[in-house]
DNA sequence: GTATGTTCCGAACATTTGTATCATAACCAG
DNA sequence: CTGGTTATGATACAAATGTTCGGAACATAC
C-alpha cells in the first residue's frame, strides 16, 4: 500500500469493518457519513475512492452497499479461511465406514466440525471421521483422533487412502500403490510390513488430506 | 426449526449462501430473481418472508440487502468457532523452541492459522509450532505436523508436554510425570522406554492441546 | 362442484442509495 | 500573495432496490 491513510479514513475503515461485525452487510454511504459524522456523502464517495485506489478496499460501482474490503482490513475474511465439513461417525478397524449420501449432509442430524480451509484447499466433499481404536497407530493416527478425507474411487499413487478390506473385513489408512492388478498397502511405519492383495478385494473409501488431534 | 422448507425456498437459501461467499454482501432481490430463475420479484419477497418466519434468516425492512443468515445457514458473522494463532517457526529434536514475547504476536512477521475453536478451548495464550523431523514419531507426531501448545511452566500429570532436556540439549514431546525431585518423560509409545531426569534438568516449555496434519 | 388457502405473476410505487455538480474552504509551495 | 492541489459542503439527480397490490394459477379440503 503506497501511501499512508488519513484520520479520518482509518476512521471510515474501522468504521466499516465493525459495522460489518454487527450486520452481515457493509453500510451505506450514508450509513459511513452518520457513523463517522461526516457532514455530505461527497466527502464518504470522495475518501473511499481513495481507500481503493490505495487499496484497502474494493467498490462496486452502481451497487448498493458494494464494498468489500482487502486483505488485512478483512472482517469476514478470517472467517472466510474456515470451512464447515460433517463429520461422519467413526472409523475403526473391524467396520466399514459408511459415508451418507451428500445431500442429507446439511441436516440437523450430522456433526459438523469447522477447519482451516488449508487444510481442505482444493478438495471437494470433504468430510471427516473419528477415530476409534489405535488400529492405525502406524499411520501416526491415534483413538480419538480425527481424520479428514475427500472422496475418491481412484487414488493416486502414494496417497494415504482409507481402504476397505473384503477378505478379512477391515478398514485401514494406508498409502496406495497399484501394480499390475495388484494393490499395494504401505503403512506410514516403514518398519512395517506392506499388504498386497488383488485389486478386487480393496475398495478405497477416501484419500486422507488431514488429520486432528485435540487433547 | 419447525416446518420443512420447499425447493425454492431451498435453491434461495443456497444461493444467498454462494453469493456471499463470493461477494462480500448479500444479494438484493433481484440478484436473488435472476439467479434463482424466478419470475418476479414478489415471488422471492414471498418466499423470504417465510423463511424469515421459519428462523432461517432475519431481514431488515427498508435496507437493500438487509439479509442475514442464521444458525447453519451462516457464512461470515458472529461466528465465533475459529481462533487465529501464531505459527513460531519450527520445533526440531536438535534446538530449543523459543516463543517470541505475546506483544508481537500480530505483527505481519509472525504466520498466524486460522484453528477450530474446539482445540482451544479454555486455553489462555495458545500458539502454534511447525514439526521438522520424525523424531516425535513414538508421540505419534510426523514431519511437518503443526504442534498446538498452551504455554505453562507448570504441567499436569499425564500431559503431554513439550521440554527442552539441558543435557542432551534436545526438544522432545512427552507425558509428563513428577514424582519427587524427578521427572519421568514417557513416550505416547508405550513400547518405549521412559527417560527420567532431575527436575532442574528440564524446563517444560508448553503443554500440546492439539496437532494438526495437512497432507 | 364450491370453498379456502397457498403460491405465483406482473406491474406500479416509494424509498434507499450511489453518483455528479458546483461552490467553498484549507493547505502548501513558490 | 498567488496559483495549484487537496479536502469539504450542500444539493440535486438517477439508478438500484425493497414493497405493495390485484388477480391468476394451483392445490387441498369439504
Amino acid at each position: 500500500m503506497g501511501t499512508k491513510i488519513s484520520g479520518k479514513q482509518q476512521s471510515i475503515l474501522s468504521f466499516i469493518r465493525d459495522f460489518l461485525e454487527q450486520h452481515q452487510f457493509p453500510p451505506t454511504i450514508r450509513d459511513i457519513q452518520y457513523g463517522c459524522k461526516i457532514s455530505s456523502t461527497s466527502v464518504v464517495d470522495y475518501n473511499l475512492r481513495i481507500l481503493q485506489r490505495e487499496g484497502y478496499l474494493r467498490r462496486f460501482a452502481d451497487v448498493s452497499r458494494g464494498i468489500e474490503l482487502l486483505g488485512e482490513n478483512q472482517v469476514t475474511g478470517a472467517r472466510r479461511d474456515v470451512v464447515s465439513v460433517p463429520v461422519f461417525g467413526v472409523i475403526a478397524a473391524g467396520q466399514p465406514l459408511s459415508i451418507p449420501p451428500s445431500d442429507t449432509w446439511h441436516t440437523e442430524e450430522i456433526d459438523h466440525v469447522d477447519l482451516p480451509s488449508f487444510l481442505t484447499e482444493g478438495k471437494d466433499g470433504v468430510f471427516a471421521v473419528r477415530v476409534k481404536g489405535e488400529s492405525m497407530i502406524d499411520a501416526l493416527i491415534g483413538d480419538g483422533d480425527l481424520v479428514i478425507m475427500e472422496p475418491t474411487n481412484n487414488p493416486q499413487t502414494g496417497d494415504m487412502v482409507a481402504a476397505w478390506l473384503s477378505d478379512t473385513e477391515e478398514v485401514t489408512l494406508k498409502h496406495f500403490y497399484m501394480t499390475s492388478g495388484m494393490v499395494r498397502l504401505q503403512p506410514a511405519n516403514a518398519t512395517m510390513d506392506p499388504i498386497i492383495v488383488p485389486a478386487d478385494k480393496v475398495s478405497v473409501q477416501g484419500r486422507v488430506v488431514g488429520v486432528v488431534r485435540s487433547m
